[in-house]
RNA sequence: GGGCACGUAGAUCAGCGGAAGAUCGCUGCUUUCGCAAAGCAGAGGUCGGGGGUUCAAAUCCCCCCGUGUCCA
């Protein structure tokens, strides 16, 4: 980056220097008087025991202190984002408050909710989970102040000087540090296609704030300007409370009394993760993540089993319900979202909670039995183990080693070589781009009006056509719904063509014809969407808020739409929850639901800015994830459940008709899918199983009320046959047996050896079977032989000491050119197709006889 | 999203190429005034599903489905 980029004239103004760290390398810019930047390694911490600020402050203090400065310097206020990154598909968590405006507000497509703003973001780190309790500076989730400006051409909030001239301010005049102990040390940043300068503050080994300037875009080697430019800045809230204590750790002054409280029972370390950990998850379940085996709910889980492990360890360790109250009770202090649903959080812990002990007691089970086995053979259980079981069944080295007799010992850098094992791993991320197979529209062609949102029972209407390229027709105004927030597409007739999908390809809604269009720009056409389907759709669309709501009223607000699709043959809502539906759930639901739609509450669709529908109804709005815009379409059923949609929906709830539900079904760990039908649909399924159920009675011959027990008649009836069948098969063999016994050419007894040779045509089985009734006495050798499809099989069954069943298939194998093998007890051979079976059959009993006489 | 482990009798699991097993539970009988217990006898299995390899597959290979777990 070129030099000239952070030569500010604040610099200037203030008298600042330009020096070149020793250790780093990288030039900085300070007034005090060093050879080296002030951030660690560069310089070591040197604020333990000398505050960097003035004063002690609290964690609220210090919170409250940030946002007021910026407040007071035309900054507005805004409050957090969700911990859960939702609006985005990238990454799972907010991990900086920039995250909060991307990709939206970053790219200029959407204006920011103020600017220049400021805010104190929870964000969660997971990277450095090792480190927290450890290093006396890690946390899992930490608050990220920061004061964005986001500047557009036509309107410049302020950029690099301004924002490094308040970011001096608040560290000297406002909180009182001594000027000449920070160095603005100049570094790149880059990111997401994007990069810029940016400088990093520091001051007695400590960074406390980085201050970045987004302004290119990359491509290739050249930078090209970015329309819009953004300060994003980051400082540490937890970092300037511990500034300004200058104790040894961050976590006393960060956590106070509930760390002193903690301290008590646990050794420093546990305590601080403990505390540490119930934070995080506050927030995240808060945020809706219901712990899980993958995505976002897996590092839930993770904190909490963490948690517990410790606990367990301390005979008196409070419980973990207790630790996480008392944490969310303190957060609730300043973010009360956090204490709201107490009852429910607890319900979501407990569920996990008892899982971990049913996964650990499974484990310990295995691992007993499996070091058995281990021993058994002569070994003995080793570290490589250790690894395996923590793989595979999550038992923790050390819990591990408390099952075992011979433990083998636990390797110090245990959790790298099983990172090692994950090294190979190659995620996939196969995008399936929507815009796929859509031409591209000339940016000169005017946007699509959609008419839907406002009137979504109108099917009949005029456009012009604007713009055209084969079966694709972009119109000035349509009532067609585009396929899009999981509801499927319109589909009805532009003039006379049908219309077969209708989709959005930026800001234009293209209709695809079944054949290429005939319409040329400037005619004007009559569409005409299809009114069962678009009715259907509606009814779906409708019928899935009523449900989402439903399953929060009754399963608990911990519930989000983790996904939907709407068709019209039925409809489907995937659900974040803890376990399985039970059956009283299901119709508790079924019955809400329902009592919701024969209540008729009125739902309204209308357009808010985005700020206002947020105030107003909090994130839960974002139940399909994230909406573009500054206006958002909220559609609301009165008293009942709001969200941002842009789905065609009906005006009230009883023209839902019914909601009659299809199938429940766990799709995954900590989401569940609900399968439903409504209105005339719901009616025909509904009409369907009537008729299979009467048509199911009449072939059983029974009334429908008296299905069950007529099927339960009905199998109890094939149990019978089989039953007879089989003991008619063994009564045959039986008598088959005696036959052979007393056949002189058959059985002949050779001292205490009695052989069975016999040739009769029965199956695998038949032969096996046969031959264990012969053989129930010992000293029996039996040989069978018979013919399927040309192919000769020898069996041969011994009870004879001394005598192997797998010997005499072996001499008997060459007389039919036999393939085949096995016990002592049993064997089978299998000829040539045509090869002489008599001739092995003979083979098989002088070898039998032989070995007698041996 | 990916790696690994697991899926066998009602339950918990063994077997890991040659004739499907153990323990508990269940049924009947013996013993007892009755129960518990013990003894004897017995019922109960498409070895998750589907392909393939093999003379032979619960066992090896592939694909699904389900469960668990670790990692992003």
């Amino acid at each position: 980056m070129d030099p000239s980029e952070y030569d500010l004239p604040f610099f200037h103004r203030q008298g600042f220097h330009r020096s070149t760290c020793v250790v780093c390398g990288h030039a900085f810019w300070t007034l005090g008087d060093f050879d080296r930047c002030q951030e660690a390694p560069c310089r070591e911490y040197g604020f333990i025991g000398a505050p960097i600020f003035v004063r002690p402050y609290s964690l609220r203090e210090m919170r409250e202190t940030f946002l007021g400065f910026f407040e007071a310097r035309g900054h507005t206020r805004i409050r957090r984002y969700p911990t859960v990154a939702r609006w985005r598909n990238d990454v799972f968590f907010t991990q900086a408050s920039i995250y909060d405006f991307q990709p939206w507000v970053t790219s200029g497509a959407v204006p920011p909710p103020a600017n220049p703003l400021t805010i104190s973001q929870p964000v969660l780190r997971f990277i450095d989970l090792e480190e927290v309790g450890r290093s006396g500076r890690h946390f899992t989730l930490f608050e990220m102040m920061a004061h964005h400006a986001f500047n557009r051409p036509d309107h410049e909030v302020y950029f690099k000087d301004r924002c490094t001239e308040l970011c001096h301010e608040l560290l000297v005049e406002k909180l009182g540090a001594n000027p000449k102990a920070f160095t603005y040390k100049e570094e790149v940043w880059e990111g997401g296609g994007n990069l810029g300068p940016s400088l990093s503050v520091s001051a007695l080994g400590l960074e406390v704030a980085t201050l970045v300037f987004m302004e290119y875009t990359r491509d290739g080697e050249n930078l090209k300007p970015m329309p819009l430019t953004v300060v994003d800045t980051g400082y540490g809230l937890e970092r300037f409370v511990w500034a300004s204590h200058g104790t040894k750790s961050a976590y006393e002054p960060v956590f106070g009394e509930e760390y002193d409280e903690l301290r008590r029972s646990f050794a420093p370390h546990d305590a601080a993760v403990l505390i540490d950990h119930a934070r995080a998850l506050n927030f995240l379940l808060t945020d809706g993540v219901v712990p899980s085996n993958s995505k976002e709910g897996y590092f839930a889980r993770l904190l909490l089993r963490r948690s517990l492990r410790i606990l367990g360890r301390v005979p008196e360790a409070p419980d973990i319900y207790s630790i996480l109250e008392r944490s969310g009770r303190e957060i609730a202090r300043d973010f009360p979202e956090v204490g709201m649903h107490r009852d429910d959080l607890r319900r979501v812990v407990e569920a996990e909670v008892e899982r971990y002990g049913e996964a650990i007691e499974r484990a310990r089970q295995t691992i007993r039995r499996t070091e058995d086995r281990i021993r058994s053979s002569g070994g003995h259980a080793t570290s490589e183990d250790l690894i395996d079981w923590y793989d595979s069944l999550g038992v923790p080295p050390d819990l591990a080693v408390e099952e075992l007799r011979e433990p083998p010992p636990i390797p110090n850098d245990f959790y790298s070589l099983v990172a090692a094992r994950h090294e190979n791993e190659r995620p996939t991320n196969d995008y399936v781009e929507v815009t796929q197979g859509l031409p591209e529209v000339p940016a000169s062609v005017p946007k699509t009006e959609v008419l839907y949102y406002l009137d979504p029972y109108t099917v009949s209407f005029d456009a012009h056509v604007l713009w055209t390229e084969g079966p694709f027709v972009a119109l000035d105004r349509t009532y067609f719904y585009p396929t899009g927030g999981g509801q499927v597409t319109d589909r009805g007739h532009l003039g006379d063509l049908e219309v077969v999908e209708v989709a959005w390809r930026g800001p234009w809604v293209l209709h695809r014809l079944e054949r290429p269009s005939p319409f040329r720009v400037g005619d004007r056409v009559r569409g005409r969407v299809d009114p069962v389907r678009r009715t259907q759709l509606m009814q779906h669309h409708t019928a899935t808020h009523l449900m989402n709501g439903t399953l929060r009223e009754v399963l608990g607000p911990h519930v989000w739409q983790a996904g939907a699709y709407k068709a019209t043959e039925s409809a489907r809502i995937d659900v974040t929850h803890f376990r399985a539906l039970s059956k009283e759930e299901l119709r508790a639901i079924d019955r809400r639901v329902n009592q919701i739609v024969r209540e008729d509450r009125p739902v309204k669709s209308y357009f808010e800015s985005r700020a206002e529908a947020e105030r107003r109804f909090g994130f839960t709005l974002y139940q399909g994830g994230a909406v573009p815009g500054r206006e958002l379409r909220i559609v609301e059923i009165e008293g009942f459940d709001v969200e941002a949609c842009g789905g065609t929906h009906c005006t009230h709830t009883s023209e839902v008709g019914a909601i009659e539900i299809l199938g429940v079904e766990r799709i995954q760990d900590g989401v569940v899918r609900l399968n439903y039908a409504s209105g005339e649909r719901a009616l025909e399924i509904r009409e369907e199983h009537e008729e299979i159920l009467r048509e199911a009675a009449r072939r059983l011959g029974v009334p429908v009320s008296r299905l069950p027990e007529g099927i339960d008649r009905l199998l109890a009836e094939i149990e019978e046959s089989r039953k007879v069948a089989r003991d008619r098969r063994k009564e045959d063999l039986g008598e088959t047996a005696e036959r052979l016994l007393s056949d002189p050419r058959a059985t002949e007894t050779v001292g205490p050896v009695t052989v069975v040779a016999a040739r009769l045509d029965l199956d695998r089985t038949e032969m096996m079977e046969l031959s264990r009734i012969l053989s129930r006495e010992a000293g029996r050798v039996v040989i069978l032989a018979s013919e399927r499809e040309g192919r000769g099989t020898l069996f041969v069954g011994s009870t004879a000491p001394g005598i192997s069943a797998a010997n005499v298939v072996e001499a008997a194998k060459p007389a039919f050119d036999g393939k085949g093998g096995g016990s002592p007890a049993a064997a089978t051979a299998v000829g040539e197709p045509g090869a002489p079976l008599t001739t092995a059959l003979d083979a098989a009993r002088l070898a039998a006889r032989g070995t007698v006489a041996a």
